[in-house]
DNA sequence: GTACACGAACTTTTT
DNA sequence: GTTCGTGTAC
């Protein structure tokens, strides 16, 4: 394992005999550089030496990098292991791949250091792990293992876990590791951190990981900077062997891995970092907007390229998000244009309450799916709801599942951190290293076996005393008889399975039918099968789909590695669906009509941010709302509510700050839709106080009154279209042919999100149901289906 | 040791 | 409105 030898990877393997000139002189066309703009152009043909391409929103970003690494391919200036390219998400990596596959036809092999920072790291820790006392199948904590550890620590020190959370530890300690700070190397000044324990509960958990040869997150960017610090040779060869360096999102980096970059570029200098700082939205995550704006003092003789002109959105909305990121003041600062035509101006509406929001927002959908606004027909895959928290999300999901249009909410719980998936990944995890202790901690009473907190302390015990690991302790409780006889059959057979299918594992029985026998053998399967809860099924229907998952891997290990790290689940993408996501999911993504809710002082900017970081808070909130607009490509509609439930009682806010810095020449005010059902209009639009504060809008708010209003004739349009044939209705007199009324009152049906219910009373195609535990629902008949066919 | 019921606290964003 | 954790009853 230590004879450490590049040459004998693949991953290293250069071209033999071969002078890089020479590899050059054979270089081919390149057709992939027409039609890029000058500055794409020099973005990509500024290949040698520290380069900085800011590339504002929609300006073509991923086409420069890409292009560029094609170039640098096919000039032959560096093999395609010789390129280090990173990128934050797992998505990206995959998207730049293909694109870069596209442009240089099938001749790539695949660049094994195309990926995020945590996959390379993964890489390079397991080859030098042992350079910090680790073994090289360390395992990857997931957060949830890491709060039960720190839990256990916070515990054994007699620390009262109520007014000191393991969360709150957790976080501190990920934001120290952020800044690459080793227990030892964290500044006197957070010594009060964590009522003074901070540090020193720190050291404790980091001794914890190393005896369980494990790490969290943050420590695979913190061991190989360590490892790189202290082994010059080490670093020297990989500065050596990376020719070219890459780096996606540059305004997302955190001090870690800006060292991280900055060592392995010390050798050729050739790191080219694209990013936006006016898209920096990750500070709370550690991400240091410093990083960009200092990159030409870190880099000196650093070329800066921008990239300015933008592909995606019209005039108005580039105008409208241009005019909000202005009011930054540490920006690098770029002036976005466009060739583009001018287009609608960005749509603005205020609301009485959050559900007429989105019942609003929900109609509006269906008159642009309709074509019924004076443009084409667009469909739903084109729009999308962008909310600042997730739980903004409840009120559109509830809405469209009553009107039946179809959604889909994009990066919800991950498919990893789901219960089910943990418990049967613990069982995997213990299954392939017995040492594993936290995840048989996790599943020894999962399903319940008899063995609570007092057999488990006991299994821990002579665990410890034994300085054994946890499966062996528990060998030994059950040969000794240590616990009631029970209890000690229970855990036999626990042990016994283990045993059995670890000897498959080692026998190379198929893994995917062993991951089957071990969910079905252990009974946790059953346990599900016999859970009467309404997610019981989903979560069955989630292990069949982990199963599934398995068959895309050679083994367990690899399956194993690969969740810890990728942090995205597929996204099943049949069907015409409206996608609802936070801002922080939107980024990188566009879509021609792009709705922009909540846009109110305490919720968009978030209290939260500015109390915790004040100005800085609100500038990030700002930038926020500029990937928000800049998300638009034809349709830009932002909202705000003058009232919202919070928990359980009636909040009522002003109109975000962010809506006060809209130019007034790019935005068109729409009048509510109360105005003609009495109660909240124009008027009241007015009298919110700040909507138009000092902006000019006020006298466009004036004008706006019911018949001028571009708003109200719109609205009147819809009124009379919907007469006639309201849009929901034609998609729903097919399901009627079909699913003729398939449903009696009184018949239990299942609900996707509500769960188990009787239905009390159906009209045409609603159906009213009494859920178990949601309470009583009006509900599209498509959306339930009978007891006897629920989907699994 | 488990099952159920009640109460508290929480909601930003996540590689 | 939820989820999580604690307390009580079996």
């Amino acid at each position: 394992m230590n004879g450490w030898d590049m040459g004998e990877d693949e991953t290293f393997d250069r071209w033999e005999g071969e002078s890089l000139s020479a590899r050059a002189m054979a270089a081919r066309p390149t057709p992939y550089l027409d039609g890029l703009n000058p500055a794409q152009r020099q973005a990509v043909e500024t290949l040698d030496g520290p380069v900085l391409v800011l590339a504002g929103a929609g300006t073509g970003k991923t086409r420069a990098l890409t292009t560029r690494i094609a170039h640098l391919l096919n000039t032959g200036r560096a093999q395609p292991n010789e390129i280090l390219a990173v990128t934050f998400t797992n998505k990206a990596a995959r998207e730049m791949k293909e694109r870069i596959g596209h442009h240089v036809g099938g001749m790539i092999e695949g660049m094994p250091w195309l990926g995020t920072f945590h996959s390379i790291c993964v890489k390079l820790l397991r080859r030098h792990a042992e350079l910090v006392d680790l073994k090289t199948n360390f395992t990857i904590l997931d957060t949830d293992d890491q709060i039960r550890l720190l839990k256990q620590i916070i515990q054994a020190e007699g620390i009262d876990d109520k007014r000191w959370p393991a969360r709150m530890l957790a976080s501190l300690i990920d934001g120290w590791k952020n800044r690459c700070w080793t227990p030892e190397k964290v500044p006197s000044s957070e010594a009060s951190a964590f009522n003074h324990r901070g540090t020193e509960l720190f050291e404790q958990y980091q001794e914890r990981l190393k005896v369980l040869n494990a790490v969290d997150f943050g420590d695979l960017l913190l061991h190989v900077v360590e490892i790189f610090q202290k082994h010059e040779d080490i670093l020297a060869k990989y500065q050596r062997w990376f020719r070219y360096i890459l780096v996606d999102e540059y305004q997302d980096t955190n001090v870690a891995q800006y060292l991280w970059l900055r060592l392995l570029a010390g050798g050729h200098k050739n790191i080219c970092c694209v990013g936006d700082d006016d898209q920096s939205i990750y500070g709370w995550r550690g991400a240091e907007v410093g990083n960009i704006l200092r990159f030409e003092k870190d880099f000196p003789g650093a070329e800066v390229i921008r990239l300015e002109q933008n592909y995606r959105s019209t005039p108005h909305i580039l105008a409208a998000a241009s005019g909000v990121i202005a009011a930054n003041e540490s920006r690098l600062g770029k002036t976005l244009w466009t060739d583009a035509s001018d287009g609608e101006k960005v749509r603005l509406i205020g609301h009485w309450d959050g559900e007429e929001e989105a019942r609003w927002i929900g109609e509006e959908v269906e008159s642009m799916q309709n074509g019924t606004r004076g443009l084409d027909p667009m469909g739903l895959d084109n729009m999308a709801i962008l909310v600042r928290a997730s739980h903004q999300m409840r009120a559109f999901e509830d809405r469209f599942l009553t009107i039946g249009l179809p959604y889909r909410v994009i990066g919800g719980p991950r498919f990893y951190e789901r219960l089910e998936i943990r418990d049967a990944m613990a069982y995997f995890r213990v299954t392939v290293s017995s040492d594993d202790g936290l995840a048989f901690e996790r599943i020894v009473n999962t399903p319940k076996r008899g063995l609570g907190d007092k057999a488990q302390q006991m299994i821990n015990k002579v665990a410890r005393d034994n300085g054994v690991g946890p499966l062996e302790g528990a060998r030994i409780v059950v040969r000794d008889k240590l616990l009631a006889a029970r209890a000690t059959n229970a855990l036999r057979e626990l042990i016994e399975g283990f045993d059995r299918w670890s000897a498959m594992l080692t026998a190379g029985h198929d893994h995917v039918e062993l991951a089957e026998i071990i969910l079905d053998e252990s009974g946790y399967t059953d346990f599900w099968k016999n859970d009467k809860s309404p997610e019981a099924p989903g979560r069955l229907e989630n292990l069949k789909e982990l199963v599934k998952a398995l068959n895309e891997f050679e083994n367990i290990q690899g399956f194993l590695e690969h969740v810890s790290l990728v942090m995205d689940n597929g996204q099943e993408q049949e069907g015409e669906k409206v996608s609802i996501m936070t801002l922080h999911a939107a980024k990188g993504l566009e879509f021609p009509a792009v709705f922009l809710p909540g846009w109110e002082d305490g919720l968009f900017p978030s209290q939260r941010s500015m109390d915790e970081s004040g100005l800085k808070g609100v500038e990030e909130e700002r930038r926020l709302a500029y990937v928000g607009i800049t998300r638009a490509e034809e349709v830009c509609t932002i909202s705000f509510a003058a009232n919202r439930r919070v928990y359980n009682q009636w909040q009522s806010s002003l109109p975000s700050r962010f809506i006060d810095e809209l130019p007034a020449e790019n935005v068109e005010v729409l009048t509510p839709p109360g105005l003609y059902g009495g109660g909240f209009g124009a008027a009241a639009t007015a009298e919110i106080p700040g909507v138009m504060r000092g902006s000019g809008l006020q006298e466009k708010a004036a004008r706006a009154d019911a018949y001028n209003s571009p708003g109200w004739k719109r609205m009147a349009a819809r009124a009379q279209h919907r007469g006639t044939r309201q849009p929901s209705e034609a998609r729903n007199m097919v399901i009627d042919m079909e699913a003729a009324s398939p449903f009696e009152i009184g018949e239990r049906v299942f609900h996707q999100k509500f769960g188990y219910g009787r239905i009390t009373d159906i009209e045409g195609d609603k159906v009213t149901v009494d859920f178990e535990k949601a309470g009583t629902k009006r509900v599209v008949a498509s959306y339930i289906s009978a007891e006897d066919q629920i989907p699994f």
